[in-house]
Order: C-alpha cells, then sequence, then structure tokens
DNA sequence: CATATTTAGTTTGTTATCAAACTATATGGA
DNA sequence: TCCATATAGTTTGATAACAAACTAAATATG
C-alpha cells in the first residue's frame, strides 16, 4: 500500500479528492450546472468583460476543444452569450447574461455549504497550508508540458 | 482571484493537478494504458490474488459501471483474467496475467522518471507534509457522501 | 504581393466517470 | 418453500477531457 513512491501516492489521493469533490458539487448545483460550466460562470461574474474561448481555455488549463464543448453548453442554456469578434474574423468574445448571472448566484449558495463543510472537517489553517505546495506541483506539471499541445 | 473560498481554490487546484498529472502520466505509458488501467494492474502486482470486480470498485473509489468499463478494456488487452466465482454465480474473480504483469513492470519503469521530477520539484519533505492532509480531505468527501449510490 | 506559417475555433474519436435502469443470482423472512 | 430484498455485474446515456485533424482568418517572409 505504502510501497508506491511518495508522488505517486500524492497523485493518487489527489485523483480520487477530485472525483469525490467533483461529485458533491455537482450533486448540489442548480440547472444540471457542471463544475466546468459553474467556474466559467464564476469567472465572469468576479472579473467581468469579455473573453475569447482562447483565453477561457488557457485560463482553466483545458484544450481549445474541451472550452468549445463548455461554451456550447452554457450558450444552449442561454448563460452565456457568442459574439463574433469585431477585430478578428475568426475570433469570438464570450459573456455572461443576466439569466448566467443569476445561476451563477444560486451556484454560490447551494455550494457554499459543502464547501463550508471541508474547510470545518479539514481546518483553515491546513487548507492555507496546502495551497502553495499544491501550487508548486501544478507548476512544476504546466512548465513540464512539453509542447503545449493546443493553445492549451 | 482569491475572493474564492479556501476550499474552493484548494478543490480547483486538485482538479488541474489531476488532469495534468494524469496527462503527463498517460503520455509515457505503454501498451496505450490509462491511469486507471495501470492502477488495477499495479495492485495486483503489489498485492497478489484475486478480487472480484466490486472490490476494485470499493478500493479506487469507482462506481462498479466505470470499473466494468475498466476491466474489459484490461481484458481486451490481454492484461487480466476474468473467471466466474465458483462461490457465487453472480460474480467474477479478477487476476493479472503475466502479460499484465510485464506491462506493469514497463510502466513502473516509464513512469518513476516523471514522479522523480514531481518529487525533486516539490520536495520530499513537502510531499509528505501534503499527505495527511489530502487524506483528512478524501476520508470527509468520502464520509460525506450519502447512500453510496451502487456499492461504489 | 504572394505564399507560408501561425492562430482561433470546431470536429472526431477515444477513455473515464457518474447515475440510473436492468438482469441474474443469493439470501432472509414469513 | 416462496417471495421480497439485497448484491454482482452490465448497459445506457450524459459530460469532461485529450490528441489530432480540419477550416478559416490573420500575420510573416521572401
Amino acid at each position: 500500500m505504502s510501497q508506491d513512491p511518495l508522488a505517486f501516492r500524492v497523485m493518487n489521493e489527489i485523483g480520487i479528492i477530485d472525483q469525490l469533490g467533483r461529485t458533491a458539487l455537482e450533486a448540489v448545483l442548480p440547472d444540471d450546472l457542471t463544475v466546468p460550466q459553474f467556474v466559467v460562470l464564476n469567472h465572469f461574474v468576479r472579473l467581468g468583460g469579455e473573453r475569447s474561448p482562447s483565453d477561457l481555455a488557457r485560463i482553466f488549463q483545458v484544450t481549445k476543444g474541451t472550452m468549445t464543448s463548455t461554451l456550447q453548453r452554457l450558450e444552449a442554456k442561454r448563460f452565456i452569450d457568442m459574439l463574433p469578434d469585431p477585430e478578428d474574423g475568426r475570433g469570438k468574445r464570450v459573456r455572461i447574461t443576466d439569466a448566467g448571472r443569476a445561476a451563477r448566484e444560486a451556484s454560490i449558495a447551494a455550494v457554499a455549504p459543502v464547501l463550508a463543510q471541508i474547510e470545518a472537517a479539514v481546518g483553515a489553517e491546513a487548507l492555507a497550508t496546502l495551497l502553495p505546495a499544491l501550487s508548486r506541483i501544478r507548476a512544476h506539471l504546466d512548465a513540464a508540458r512539453d509542447g503545449p499541445a493546443q493553445t492549451r
């Protein structure tokens, strides 16, 4: 059980947490929102303005294809608008709609208790300590990634 | 960027690490093995013997349906055998094949440098410190999960 | 200026994952 | 013994994610 290398055990634990956490959040999210969909809405409310799909792909570290799919689903729910970029014939501009803002508010309300429980169970200090180490791992993996396949 | 609750930021970081780490490992794994497939093979080599599919689903915290899929792919590659359980007409017994053992050895060799790099970049102590906190988060999410939907 | 290269976005095909529905066998209680 | 319930596995129908191939528009180079 513990003959596995340390880094492997950490990755393992991270994988399971990601899965359980994602499932727990999606169980309470309204409007059949998924975590990635919520995260995009949250971004627009917090930072406002408009973004291109490839901006968003870069920000959230997913491929362009993945972002295309997430945005299409959000647009189908009328939570974002996709407009042609007037400055670039290839580009698009994404912005949140009023319905999207409302869905984000409802999501925050639904998700807050779940997050609060985690914080209570693990301790705010422990979480705060975790964060920098996680960031280092992320930074390493990000840098080690060879040719960023597709403007991820 | 940091108005998000602590627990949310941690979950976010974990999600990205999971994704980047998974992709990095799968890039080097032989025989088109995926991480879940490798993890199952690794388990059999480390602990030996036979397991039922639902044992494996429980051990790796995935649903039975997910485990069915992973086992079918491993069987197609001839890396495991699936036998009827002589004691239970509903059950199956899974065990690794020689080819499976060989694939696991090759995988370990391929994956080791990637893990070593992570360990070097983050530091063994930092990883060791991370582990208990991660375990607490996992334990909480595991416990908070309502009716374990399907003998997950 | 014309062609080559890069960039923006989409599409395709594969795997993982979940929940829920379904089949078949086992077990428990009346 | 018989029926109800629980358990083992599979299947179905979603979403997310990747890589790779593809279209179209923009930029760079000769």
